[in-house]
DNA sequence: CTTTAATTAATTGTATACAATCTAATTATA
DNA sequence: TATAATTAGATTGTATACAATTAATTAAAG
């Protein structure tokens, strides 16, 4: 038997694994506040820039347009965010966080140690991690 | 700000990225011989066990029949796995592996060395990422 | 100044994911 | 033993993901 192709010799399937698992912990606190993983993370960075373009938004979330398009307009839908183009250059279409948008940010203070407190990692373990992580996203995207 | 809040302080976002991008580096080589991931994956467990029912295989995976009952029928009309019933106990659907599936390991043994040389990261970080990732996943599990 | 190239989103098509519900089969229990 | 509870998959509905293509706009080249 090739070991290489055994499921737990591999990396990218605890990634994978752990990936879905921990985004499911987020799933009920963001039931409450009608929001998916995705359009949380998605307001994580409305918050932030208050206001970007598509594109932009893509590389920070690592989504594309087919990814964002249907959720912006979600997001637009209920209120949080708005869609315009650019007038400079209409080929840019900027989103923009709402008052609505904004206010969302407070109901969801509490819920990364909520999620933190159900993954029972140490700090040492979370910061290695972290940095191993963002390497891999590092070389995959100089591609 | 809520620094709590800001998308580069979650440990769950560059997990989830990832993650992606993980997956994504293999699409090229399932492609040729036309597997998604998720079937790839699939298909390793089969390698490894030749059969099994629908609910430990989902336990193996982290997936559930949602997603396992359309893709096992895929990978079934592709001739890789058979379905069928367990006649002490109609309630079990027992996938098992067929001739022409097992021929295909041969073909995806090259896979793993190839996306392991996508992603540069020493051998011990490889090792602590697959422990605490496995330590999360054990966690969550026993909830 | 016009034709070509490049850029940005949107669209289309396929394949997950998963919660919630349903159905059939089996087990437990009153 | 009749019925309730449990179990295993399948189904339904919603929301991603992403490759590939298209459309519209802008930039660049000749």
């Amino acid at each position: 038997m090739n070991n290489e192709l055994k499921l737990e010799n591999q990396i990218c399937f605890p990634l994978y694994a752990a990936s879905k698992e921990i985004v499911r912990l987020y799933t009920p606190y963001l039931k409450d506040i009608d929001l998916t993983y995705t359009q949380y993370i998605t307001m994580m960075v409305m918050w932030e820039v208050k206001e970007i373009n598509v594109k932009e938004l893509g590389n920070k979330l690592f989504l594309d347009s087919g990814t964002l398009t249907p959720l912006l307009k979600k997001l637009e839908s209920k209120g949080y965010v708005e869609r315009n183009r650019l007038s400079s250059d209409e080929r840019n279409l900027i989103v923009k966080v709402t008052e609505k948008g904004l206010e969302l940010q407070d109901m969801c203070k509490n819920i990364p140690g909520c999620v933190a407190g159900c993954v029972n990692i140490t700090k040492e373990e979370a910061e290695n991690l972290y940095k191993t992580l963002y390497k891999i996203l590092g070389n995959i995207k100089e591609d």
